[in-house]
DNA sequence: ATCTTGCAGCATGCTAGCATGTTAGCTACA
DNA sequence: TGTAGCTAACATGCTAGCATGCTGCAAGAT
């Protein structure tokens, strides 16, 4: 706790928030939308502290919206706060990584079963559609909106299940290895080989198979994970 | 919404909530588990109106620790807060009941594929033991005591997944299912029944079976949904 | 020179009061 | 008599300032 501190003095003053006008919802709500995704950003950078009355400077509001967003961030572990004593941005941990991964892989292999067996007509199109859109997305090159095309895939087959929260859910249970994957370089081949694995997660739920759709997915989670745990062996020191 | 509070008017205005010494850590935190614990005891009722202020009288605090306390719950659904207009306790909702079973039931078949992979046998030892444990409080008759002991054998096996945070994640999971769970009517032979199915569990885990592990799992907990199920098709006015 | 101890600074937690938008009931009118 | 509009009460969201407990440095004793 005291070594936690004595690693951090980073303190960053000036850095840049996107402002709270292009957030929806309660000033709260904005306030916990911009820090977040600084934190997801590597804005601010792990380890940091983050003290809630420069923020209110920052932003311009006051305590309370900005306490119940560093309050929801600390559920989410993303932040770590110190009674009396401090507000640190979370460092990367391989133990949240993990557990990030395994929840994921949980909750989209058994999406992947209800879907295989109750997926309308109107449902897979939509998936085919999408992995079109990610045909041309790749074609042209565009990797940002590939990711996003991306995340939308995973997110349609989620909220096939008709569960409303479970797409937030897996999300949240995401960002500490989306987190991590930033500091991963990009490798040539990988989106060419992320369409094929998500061609193959179709195939499956297309197949109305649900083994194949669960074993198409599973490979096509851990590819991350290899490659973050690869990047665990070589440098170590970014991680906590 | 407005439907919502015209169905509502049943104001718990002089409800007892357990004081606040009872429970540990922050003020925010006492009162989340004070309101949580009513809620889940149906003490509060489900729609009832549930106003910040009477509970700060009540339990003699300011509003900003009920604010945070209130915004957690709102997280977990287990509370509805309309900005400017009131805070309700949530309804008994099928859609959640069956969200959290299926949220409980992706993340404990997971983590059976990877105990009965990776268990040691001390942690092996001590679910025998747990299983003693629950045998001995069925011939008692303590039924209290055996859904404690129920509790504590799932958690046992997610925390020997490794991560720290799924056990916690299961129980917010079940919330709503276990909330509903206390409209149904004890049936008399449950109790060994749900003794058996932990032992063949148990069984599955101690054979290093993931595949007998997980059926035997996705049995027992698709036993309460079941009987909720039929709950639902005969009352479904307890249903919002 | 090192370790202990006291003090000043400071970050969070909490309390109290203002601003904003909603709800419900009443009144006036068709 | 039924409906539309207005008004007063009210609940939450936010702002501002006080209380509590931790941190880190510095001075003094061993």
């Amino acid at each position: 706790m005291l070594q936690d501190r004595l690693e951090t003095p980073p303190v960053d003053a000036s850095t840049r928030l996107r402002p709270l006008g292009d957030f929806p919802g309660s000033l709260s709500q904005k306030v916990y939308s911009s820090l977040k995704e600084a934190i997801l950003d590597l804005t601010l950078r792990p380890g940091a502290i983050l003290r809630k009355s420069e923020v209110c400077a920052l932003l311009g509001v006051s305590r309370s919206p900005v306490s119940e967003a560093v309050a929801r961030l600390a559920t989410e572990a993303l932040v770590d706060v110190v009674p009396q004593a401090g507000t640190f941005v979370a460092r990367l941990s391989v133990e949240e990584v993990r557990e990030g991964a395994f929840l994921r892989e949980a909750l989209e292999l058994a999406a992947m079963e209800l879907v295989a067996g109750q997926a309308t007509d109107d449902q897979l199109a939509q998936l085919r559609r999408n992995l079109r859109l990610q045909e041309v997305l790749v074609a042209d090159g565009d990797t940002q909106g590939f990711y996003a095309a991306d995340a939308q895939f995973h997110e349609l087959i989620l909220s096939f299940t008709g569960h409303r929260r479970l797409p937030q859910l897996s999300r949240t249970a995401w960002v500490h290895v989306d987190r991590a994957r930033r500091l991963l370089l990009p490798t040539p081949g990988r989106v060419q080989e992320t369409l094929e694995e998500h061609r193959a997660i179709l195939a499956g739920l297309d197949a109305r198979n649900p083994e194949r759709a669960r074993s198409a997915a599973r490979t096509h989670l851990r590819q991350l994970v290899t490659r973050l745990e690869r990047l665990v062996e070589e440098r170590p020191e970014l991680f906590a």
